[in-house]
DNA sequence: TATTTGACCAAGA
DNA sequence: ATCTTGGCCAAAT
């Protein structure tokens, strides 16, 4: 049973359109935390991959960071929405990633 | 209740 | 550019 931080990171993680990526940093200030590891924790225990795309939360400078099980699946997972990774860094990560912020 | 853990981040050397 | 260090916070143990 998630707990009410865990939905507001789940939550905004859904919202993520396909294509596109944020960072647990973004997420963080989101919600309104700046421990951008809780964020990183709570996807940790995400059960289901489908319902919620973790894999389009990447670390702050542009690097795919880490996932649960594999970190070559989220690479591949990625890479089928049109989201390039090259030597574990995505290609043109400013004009993908979603910080709302000015646009 | 206290300690440890972790899919991070920013700054310094 | 890479590596190290200290700091952050919720969950699990």
């Amino acid at each position: 049973m998630p707990t009410a931080f865990q939905e507001k990171v789940y939550s905004l993680t859904r919202q993520v359109p396909k294509g596109r990526v944020t960072t647990y940093a973004a997420l963080a200030h989101a919600i309104g935390h700046s421990g951008y590891r809780s964020i990183g924790q709570a996807l940790t225990r995400n059960p289901d991959i489908p319902t919620t795309p973790c894999h389009r939360v990447v670390n702050s400078d542009g690097r795919v960071g880490g996932y649960a099980h594999d970190v070559q699946k989220k690479i591949q997972l990625l890479r089928s929405e049109g989201v390039l990774v090259e030597n574990g860094k995505i290609v043109d990560f400013e004009k993908k990633v979603i910080r709302n912020r000015h646009n």
